[in-house]
DNA sequence: AATGAATGAGGATTCATTCAT
DNA sequence: GATGAATGAATCCTCATTCAT
């Protein structure tokens, strides 16, 4: 090879699209990326062939990042409660540490030109959350008709809620990932006699 | 004048401008509005100075519609938890119903380029809210620790969540109403004994 | 109407076109042509959506410009001899008037983006021609073995040699003109005697 | 040295940019032809040093052929109809058997940016018609009028006609050539008492 | 000598907005 | 007031060419 395809240069470019996305949403122009990764504007797309498939990149890329601060050291073989918990922390977490890519994310969720490739992503994300209900359920901890998708739309929405308060008032921080667990935990708990069951 | 002549023409821009923004994305050029709404690509400029106002008049407009559904009749004197419930299904009902709507107005939201004045319009909505967080935390039903404007963000993110749900799966609307009720309840309300057990 | 879409406009654009093109070749940026058409870069696209919707616009204009030239006061009644005659002279007289669109006639039949419906175009010409090949045969003056369709190859062939010389020999034209139609004349017709030196 | 090393390598890039321009136009990009060449992108520009120095090489390439294929084994002591004959019989030949070299050619002629060494390569092959036409003509053969210039323009322009017609027909090739020579034959030869034929 | 990554000027096309009718 | 033609800055992307490896 004369130059190998330099795998920092691929990652500036990713970065620069955060930051430049968040700032000036997905229509940003791409030269305004290539300007903040420090290439020029036609590198861009030796890495990316069009601007839509640098957006995937990006999204994948930051989906493979939250995967891997959520479910890195995962605790797979403690209680319901404590993966929850782990899950709830390390998200909240990672998105209090990156506003920007919290945010971007968000847009391209709406933007509408996600390939299938990269909605299949998530799935592993939420197959772990899926397998997490299912244990809570099987351990009657659910309310009932809670199915497992439903309580992991609901974990995701307070998730969401609390990252957004995180964000917009740092300094409540850890109070926020408190109160977000515990309205989570009461939210999808069966509430009669919980305390018979709770013991972990 | 101050308004242009006809309402109409106005009101069939702000809802070819919902249906085109749903389909296309707030990146959909003014002239597939003008073309949406049956007038002239120059008419739309009559009414709306730019695309920008267009696009604050739009979220304005659809604000105000769901004001309109969610605060009609709405039962001032009841009881707390019957006020929140008209209000859960007031939204939700809402949601159902206007999907393209609902859709633009998160993608508005995200996008940066709202005026104060639009953003103030949520203001009243939101005091509402409030209103309604105070008297329940006033009666002793809050969770300790929650704040009305941290509950009213709890009503919101399942409020949207339980839209989204719904408008996925239309034929389990009023399941996915009363379970999202359910999970907001039992969230947001103190739970007498347990509290020595959740410390964590 | 505002503003009717002005055929002159169009016109200039098409015209431009022939111009730039016969210099530049059809690679040649369509901000020249706007440039040379005296309009803006844009309004070229309100007339022709894409610039290769341009270049057949181009050819068919041209084309029929050619079929008016050729087949006004064509003498329908007169002998073989006369018809072709008057084909032929027209035509030359046609390429020597216009040489930058003869030269784009070429370039763009080489291009390889012709629609369908231009090509179509020049069917109309060569059904004349070959209506005119007919007759030709049925005279008996056609040497034997050429067919319609051949006799129109010959034809167009040295008629394009013709207009080639006249062009780049304008004080030879009367000379070209007529020599060609004598080679032509001489190598279709049939040779009455000749038959037998001709055996190879 | 002045020739780079590998003539294999320069012959590879000479004959993929044959294919290519013959399916893509001049307007084909050099990875391209790299690409189909087997080479990498900046070899290209070892061998010619721009893509213009490139489409003239290929130029004098076939156009180098051709004077192979047609001139080999040219039968200088025969007389002038069979030494017509010959080039006649070789260039159809020639071109029948490369279609894709012979439209390449075609395009480079129409496309401005040959070198004059380029042009000059022509001379060799024109001499050599010319002095065909001149004994031709010394002979009494020849119409009268026809200049020995004028006899290579009707050779070249049905010998191209004829080119065509069997690439589109290749069944019809042994015809068309035969045809063809018959034509140019009786166009440019003297008709004996012709003008009591040809009153008009 | 060969490679292919990097470059950036250039080109087709879009679109918010203006303005003549 | 309504229209839609006209505008040209802005944008995505291409590609001939250079140069570090």
């Amino acid at each position: 090879m004369a130059r190998p395809k330099s795998e920092a240069k691929r990652n500036a470019i990713l970065e620069a699209s955060v930051r430049v996305f968040a700032k000036e949403g997905l229509r940003a122009p791409t030269s305004s990326i290539s300007g903040a990764a420090g290439v020029a504007e036609g590198t861009l797309f030796r890495y990316f062939p069009t601007k839509d498939a640098l957006v995937n990149a990006v999204y994948q890329d930051i989906k493979a990042d939250i995967a891997g601060a959520v479910f890195s050291s995962f605790p797979r073989k403690a209680g319901v409660r404590t993966r929850l918990r782990h899950i709830w922390n390390r998200y909240v977490d990672w998105g209090a540490a990156h506003p920007a890519a919290h945010r971007v994310v968000s847009e391209i969720e709406l933007w509408g030109g996600l390939t299938s490739e990269s909605r299949a992503l998530d799935a592993g994300n939420l197959a772990e959350l899926q397998a997490l209900a299912q244990s809570f359920r099987e351990q009657g901890l659910a309310a009932k008709d809670l199915s497992d998708e439903y309580i992991g739309s609901v974990i995701n929405a307070l998730e969401e809620m609390t990252v957004s308060l995180v964000i917009d008032d740092p300094d409540g921080a850890e109070r926020y990932r408190d109160l977000g667990f515990q309205v989570l935990w009461n939210g999808i708990t069966a509430r009669p006699r919980l305390r018979d069951l709770v013991s972990e």
